[in-house]
DNA sequence: GTCTATACAAAGATAGAC
DNA sequence: GTCTATCTTTGTATAGAC
């Protein structure tokens, strides 16, 4: 009885996580404080945005996750694994050359960011405003000893490869970051954003190659 | 005898500017606004921050700059002043072509920045916070009807412009937005941050000729 | 688990003396 | 102009009823 009781709980536990039609208290919370955190940032958030936007009381967010830190700190810990993550997996793929991985990182990442296109500077504000809290847990170091760094070392022995690890994320990152520039500024709506976007899917890897030749 | 006060009064003041050895309070009060808005970004900065880090009383701030919201803005006007008013001059300088401008916006950025590293991260951090409040009064429209992007459309009409100069940018911005990430993950610490950057200068107007080149 | 009510601390702003 | 003291608001967190 003991074990039946056990199976059947753990199986209405997976359905639920298959199909939330209704989410759970603790998943409407975080639903809401990935969106606000999002939007405003750690320190200009307050705690009673998120319990209005997950539509419960205030009161729950305490409940469950102990305080507004240790809520960011998983939000946080979510968005640097989408948004670190994507990429380390190719980096250390042995069974693709160069161009290919540009192929690769260019597709993969923009895919991602398109879906996501605030992640980076919402990251990357963050890291800096607390940069000790959360880059020690992040694969960093092992980025700059991946099989990617060694083939860009062996194509450009002359050129420090982080010079071109930096050029990749930047033709890729970049428009991410300066966007909401561009787009409040008028020089280009939503709409135009993406399109250009998805054309630099195929010209990152051209413009990568035409750096590795550059003299 | 007024006429000679008003004279030796204005000669005072002019040198109080050239040799600010002890700056006016109000001075003291933006010095340290600078640095821990900056430090900090607008929703996490106390007032009783910057009124310690000037050294001065709380309720000066107010008597000054009538509140946190009005100062913070007389401080990023300043800021964006500096990070988009480098370049548009150059932008716009029809005595140089393409290579030049290249050549000139690498060095003249790169070295505004390094003067003052988290410039980009924290401009575009606050301008996403709060399009609306800066973004209009952004000389951003002007870059993109500006000498330059005419020149980058007669060498390359089937790429559009806005492609090359967000490649421009990234290649020079970016580094410094991912700065933080490196440095804290100890990939690079300060100083061997700085030596790559400017390596850079010489290598980004090489890189931008390779990429107007690749078909 | 969820709610109401409230404690407690922090932060922006101001009044009024000097 | 500058200071001390204080008001007011806001925001995090918790106690306790249901």
């Amino acid at each position: 009885m003991v074990t039946t009781k056990g199976i059947s709980m753990a199986k209405r536990k997976k359905a639920q996580e298959v199909l939330p039609t209704e989410l759970s208290t603790e998943e409407k919370i975080k639903a809401a404080a990935r969106i606000v955190f999002t939007k405003k940032g750690y320190a200009a958030t307050r705690t009673r945005d998120i319990a209005e936007e997950a539509g419960i009381n205030l009161a729950l967010l305490n409940y469950y996750f102990r305080s507004k830190e240790k809520l960011f700190e998983l939000i946080m810990m979510e968005k640097m694994t989408s948004f670190f993550g994507v990429i380390t997996p190719i980096l250390n793929d042995t069974s693709l050359d160069l161009e290919e991985k540009f192929v690769a990182i260019s597709e993969k990442y923009t895919k991602t960011l398109l879906e996501n296109p605030d992640l980076p500077l919402f990251i990357l504000s963050e890291v800096r405003m607390n940069p000790d809290q959360f880059v020690n847990k992040l694969p960093v170091g092992k980025a700059l000893e991946s099989h990617f760094i060694k083939q860009l070392h062996e194509r450009r022995p002359d050129l420090h490869p982080v010079h071109l690890l930096m050029n990749l994320l930047g033709l890729t990152v970049f428009p991410f970051i300066i966007k909401p520039v561009l787009v409040t500024a008028g020089a280009l709506n939503e709409k135009a954003f993406t399109a250009k976007i998805q054309e630099r899917i195929a010209l990152i890897p051209k413009w990568m190659n035409a750096i590795l030749k550059a003299k």
